[in-house]
DNA sequence: TTGGAAGTTTGTGCTGGCTCAAAGACCCGG
DNA sequence: CCGGGTCTTTGAGCCAGCACAAACTTCCAA
């Protein structure tokens, strides 16, 4: 299940690595010294889980690398993920929706570098901090908003939509351009997709199969290339 | 599809409307004064839109009285429904989650009463209002809550259970005890059903006729009584 | 009271995607 | 280079729930 690799303090983390993140964006650089002087750093190997459903909430986290995933486990064990977090968004931030929980489980889907802090500092930031407050909101109405059309992906649509949407919002997210198209740039298995589309790794690897012989994606193991987006785009909405 | 039957500002409403409503309820007599005085009060005919998904978002809402549907209509047409609404909450609130455009359409599902204000006071009352923020941060909570529940519902269960859960969920919400049994106190019809459980309104007749004859439901045209809410409760789990 | 609209019930087939099953490919440690 | 673990592929059969269709009930307006 993997573990946590290493938990220290580095000896000075350097204040570029928060100015281009939104909530921070606005501030000054001393208040980023500040911030970061009060942040324990630490270093998730991938299938970490960074914070866990229903337990207090008492850090809450910047995901500086790295891609998480956000699930939920059912009473008869199976696992949802809700959504993908990618690099550069707070995230446990359980207090900005009222709640001394954590509402899911964070699990991080590849090696992943974290800044926490305690949660008690939270209310602080949001009095002293231009701004921390907006954008947290934004990311939490985006989180709302990825949520609403997961809702109506999987009221309405057929598992091959599905799958191709969830691809595409992959690539979206977390995309990286190479020659040929464009590859996830995270390890995923079959196993994942299907987690994501409410579906079985059985049928998800048949549909791959299908499309990489139609020439629109390249697959090996834990890879996933997508050469010709725009028909995955035609595919979804059909 | 149902037009406004009114729209004007009652002579005066009463301070009591709004002093057991949580986001208001910490406030002084004469704060709540100055609230309703700035508020529009309306009433909705059942299947009126409150507000629609796109549309910046000029007002927001309290449900004094009725059920609301929050729904997304999907490229074909297709409504799903993400939420109920009950009586006592805010609506509409675009701006606590960053955005200036409404996500969804709200539609009254039995008549309803509502208040609304202009969308620029919201910054004034979060400033002014002790407890408003917080309040209303727990009411988003509440209802990732609720959606990230839906996900999960949609993702793993079977339709016969996904129909008993909500059915289980709009009696907890909205249900009025009856002598044999709970009653949903708004209309509801099967197709309603249907879009809140992502299946057709035959699936969802079909299933309610058979429970009928198991004695644990009983229904009439938009009207549904649960007679043993703890089978239901069983079927969900199964 | 009558006609129409809205909501409901029920039947009959069909099929998408699941379950079950087994084998093949790749990956890493020893 | 072998062996076991992890990931992927593919096949076969089956069934829950959908689509389609038609009749019935209730409500309401004229």
């Amino acid at each position: 299940m993997g573990s946590v690799l290493s938990q220290k303090t580095f000896p000075r983390l350097d204040e570029s690595l928060l100015t281009h993140m939104p909530p921070f964006s606005r501030l000054e650089k001393n208040q980023i010294r500040t911030i970061l002087d009060q942040a324990t750093s630490r270093r998730y190997e991938a299938g970490a889980a960074i914070f866990e459903e229903g337990l207090p909430a008492e850090r809450f986290y910047m995901l500086l690398d790295g891609y998480v995933r956000v699930v939920r486990i059912t009473p008869t064990g199976e696992q949802v993920t809700a959504l993908h977090i990618p690099a550069g968004q707070l995230l446990g931030i359980a207090r900005a929706l009222g709640r001394d929980t954590y509402p899911a489980t964070a699990i991080s889907a590849s090696e992943a570098i974290v800044l926490s802090w305690p949660m008690r500092l939270w209310d602080s930031y949001v009095a002293d901090y231009d701004g921390f407050a907006t954008e947290t909101y934004k990311t939490v109405g985006h989180r709302v908003g990825e949520m609403n059309n997961r809702i109506v992906e999987l009221a309405t649509q057929q598992v091959e939509q599905r799958v191709a949407n969830a691809l595409l919002r992959l690539i979206n997210q977390t995309g990286r351009k190479v020659s040929d198209g464009i590859e996830i740039d995270f390890p995923i298995t079959r196993q994942d997709l299907s987690e994501l589309t409410a579906t079985t790794l059985h049928t998800v690897s048949r549909l791959l199969s299908g499309w990489e012989k139609q020439g629109l994606v390249e697959s090996k193991r834990k890879r996933i290339k997508v050469r010709d987006p725009h028909a995955l785009v035609v595919l979804a909405q059909t």
